[in-house]
DNA sequence: AATGAATGAGGATTCATTCAT
DNA sequence: GATGAATGAATCCTCATTCAT
């Protein structure tokens, strides 16, 4: 009846096993983006055609929606976890790499606010608190003995990414580092980890 | 076409216009409960149900999503303005109503973080950046000159809400006080204004 | 908790019974306006809305929608009638009177299309009939023997009908006599029946 | 929040990708039947239920309501093209295959009254135009020079189509050819273009 | 007799997730 | 391993209609 649609189109072709890997990083990046874009509530097939890759590509790599957030967050925890083992760590600096990662990505500031009740699975919640305490970890690992915030050390970074709105990444980082400030902190540039 | 019938079966009982101002309240008191426990993106069928009144009744008192929490969002508002206002309105009795409500509501919270880029709508935006500012004008009004925090009180606020995670209302409270005490700051009693 | 809302404003007043006639007039003159800005299909509450009375009110002088838009056709109607009855009536006058209506009234035209299957309830069907064929009778009873339309009265009634398009009532006006002409008929000045 | 969860109970069976094309084959015709029965205003769910497809299909196939209606008409149109297109075509020939078409279907009588204010998207007036267009141009190509009705053609279409009125397409077919007769004019055989 | 609130069914639309190819 | 179509539940929102006052 009518011209037959869509489907006999050209496939952009199976580009086989080893583009998993860059699709997976692909997907990473994406969500970050499209996270920062539209909030963590945006639809998955936005990220998946961000990627420039099929839903289904999305879903062999993460389980669910839960799990696309969980590694965008996995690489910015890492960051901070590489800048706390560096050789030449500082406190500052260490504070600069997290803060540069609270007023980058809006999906990081919801972390630290996931455990209250805001509908998120259970599953994201455990998540959630493991990567809490792998910040930690990170920070206090490299804060001298008896700093002055060491006895709150999340409740300190929970409050700053309160502080953290604003619509582009520089008022953020502004209102970042000026609540830092308020608490008697001084942060070290304010810049993603770079080896 | 729009049938729009209705079953001739036996209806739950049209109470009547006088339930008008009741349904009102309702809604809001049920829009807070909903919005504590499953955040603001809660569905509005979950707020009528829980008022115990038709979906329609809500589209009456509230044009869109954005009406219902800034109805409710009003009255915390409001309060703090009265506890503002009051007679024997001290800085620290303030503030001790301003975290309750903190602690309280998480869409309060929520407005505080409303600017950042999460797909809320633009009448939303100047609606909360409203809200924002009869805080501040509250807050302000009572607090003595060259307070430490005049700067930036509702960074300070954000921060404190920044804080204000947990699942219950009193781990909130808590965490909400250690936040204060973090900015050196002591509040009062923490509990809604009451004449 | 709130403020009580809306009912407690002073109520219009209930004119009483000597209102109805005019609220019945209101409504018929207003959906007809409704009609023309936003189709058939425009929301009951809206031509309560524009006659000024509450929904209730066109309850009672009207059982359902289809016996609205009965009562916008029967006013068509009755002109067409009187102008047909009236003493000095010439084939031309009506036809003019006729078309007038046409380019007026959306639902007219509806109405002239209605016996096709567009979902609209039975005794909406039966209705029509019935004005239809008013019309027809109107008409024959003033044209002359033998007229060339004779045979085919409601057949022409309805292609100038279908002619009858565009946004503004003039628009429509010139289709409707453009199309009386190319069927060799000339009409009268098109205008409503006025006594 | 947004669950939108599939229930694990069994679903109907996914039959892949290589039904796309038949969906839309089955929803344009889907549409088509609905559109005779209910009307252009019938709602969406029972072109998709009809077609035997989910709801999501049809949006996947067309972006809203008035993209479905112009996918009918569209088919009717390059039909009248292809007849008027055709090496032996004759203008007799042509009106019958129009006239199939506007007493087979009433999304096509719609589309000739589409401009009326009826409250249909601007979107969908603009598209109307362009398939009134199209008529026309295959019209005008196959009528001889001088004809008659040559600078009313779609004045006169319209016209049929307003008299394409009654309950199955037998009645509307024999109205349509008398009103061409009404206008002097005489139609082939009404059928569909086959080729 | 009028008012306008309440009810709730129905229709539009959006996505999470599955799965044939 | 990738693609992207299909599914359909859930949410939003709009009215037709009823009915307390």
């Amino acid at each position: 009846m009518t011209e037959h649609a869509t489907s006999d189109e050209r496939r952009p072709a199976n580009r086989g096993p080893r583009a998993a890997a860059g699709n997976r990083a692909a997907l990473v990046t994406a969500a970050r983006e499209v996270y920062a874009a539209h909030g963590l509530d945006a639809p998955l097939s936005a990220i998946a055609r961000r990627a420039g890759v099929g839903q289904g590509v999305l879903y062999r790599h993460f389980p669910d929606r839960d799990a696309v957030a969980a590694a965008v967050l996995e690489e910015n925890v890492r960051q901070i976890e590489q800048a706390a083992a560096a050789e030449d760590a500082t406190p500052d600096g260490v504070l600069g790499v997290l803060t540069w990662h609270l007023a980058q990505s809006a999906a990081f500031i919801g972390l630290l606010h996931a455990d209250g009740a805001s509908g998120r699975s259970t599953t994201g919640h455990a998540y959630a608190r493991d990567l809490s305490e792998r910040v930690e970890r990170a920070l206090r690992g490299c804060l001298p003995d008896g700093h002055r915030l060491a006895d709150d050390l999340m409740l300190a970074v929970a409050m700053v990414s309160g502080a953290v709105t604003g619509p582009t990444p520089e008022t953020r980082e502004h209102r970042a580092v000026a609540a830092w400030r308020l608490l008697g902190v001084t942060v070290g540039p304010v810049r993603p980890f770079a080896g």
